[in-house]
DNA sequence: TCCGTCATGTAAATGGTTACATGATTCG
DNA sequence: CGAATCATGTAACCATTTACATGACGGA
């Protein structure tokens, strides 16, 4: 029965907050959701098309002529919190640079070194753009219902970040130390 | 040109360490890389089937009837390095626990707990299994090549739980704080 | 006028899991 | 013998990206 609900999931979940184009849903995921989520137009439209279909979402005409406004309906908001309770189901991992990491004597040390520094500055750049999601979201008015899980989750991906620089570091030095 | 790099790469580099089968190779990734990889027989199998007739997998007879020792031929170990040397693509992330925290003011504090309560032992498995692991891998002879780079991708997921379970315990005190 | 952005969609290819079918071997 | 494990493979399905086609609108 469940036909891709992850994007239909993100999907309401993001119309929830404000009625949007799947234009602007893409670049709205992009944009807050992107440090764990990401959405592509060729996932977005038909999600749309089918959740319309069902009568999830009602789409009203926008300021273009062609251009598509998608807001939760009463049956959409019922099957968001429907979508959320189920057990979130976790994509099995594969870190590219982590395998090549296991097989390093393959690889050298040097180039090792050059794998392990770009994930180091991945991170940086990770915790630089949640800085400033960080500020953003802080700015927000006290009362707004979503701020504080906002905040959860920015923390989370700047955990993330400093555990990541952590162990760049740590691991740049034993390489150095390495022989070859 | 590239047809599941990803796939072949983990089998090539797996078969690099010690010729298996295909059952052998699949438990291997599991143990082994399953903090950060994974395959399932229906990717190895047909992997294993395409680099056979690219001539870069040899097929020896196994102890049982019907089981293929697979070993890496000199072109196999020319396609590994190549496959190495390639830049790590990363999946796209889907951080399903994240997603709905993001939307937790539609859950509600309460379950949202449960949610980083559930991702807060689930690093602490990990932690568990990362602790074995580091004391099966510096068992190992000093001189093996790879075991520094197997205790530095170990190293990777140590510091990945502890910040997993920093972040959780940190939330965990926001949600008692939190009103409903 | 032309370019960049906003906007919607489709088609093809890929990547991957799950479930199934089949059978040998080992061990209690 | 019967169950668990080892072993190989296939078929169906699902998810997802990429690339493309199309066009409206705004501003330099």
């Amino acid at each position: 029965m469940p036909r891709s609900t992850q994007t239909d999931l993100a999907v309401l979940a993001a119309l929830s907050i404000e009625p949007m184009t799947g234009y602007a849903l893409r670049d709205a995921i992009r944009v807050h959701l992107g440090a764990f989520w990401s959405e592509s137009f060729g996932q977005i439209y038909p999600a749309l098309a089918r959740l319309r279909a069902d009568g999830l979402v009602a789409a009203d005409e926008g300021d273009r002529s062609g251009s598509n406004v998608h807001s939760l309906t009463a049956a959409g908001r019922a099957r968001l919190v429907e979508l959320m309770r189920e057990t979130p189901t976790s994509t099995p991992p594969r870190n590219g640079m982590l395998l090549r990491l296991f097989f390093g004597s393959v690889l050298g040390a040097a180039a090792c070194r050059e794998l392990v520094a770009d994930a180091r500055s991945q991170a940086l750049a990770m915790l630089d753009h949640l800085a400033t999601a960080r500020r953003a979201t802080e700015a927000e008015p006290d009362h707004l219902p979503q701020r504080p899980y906002w905040l959860m989750t920015i923390s989370a991906g700047e955990h993330s970040a400093r555990a990541a620089i952590a162990w760049a570091d740590e691991t740049l030095a034993t390489l150095d130390a390495l022989p070859d």
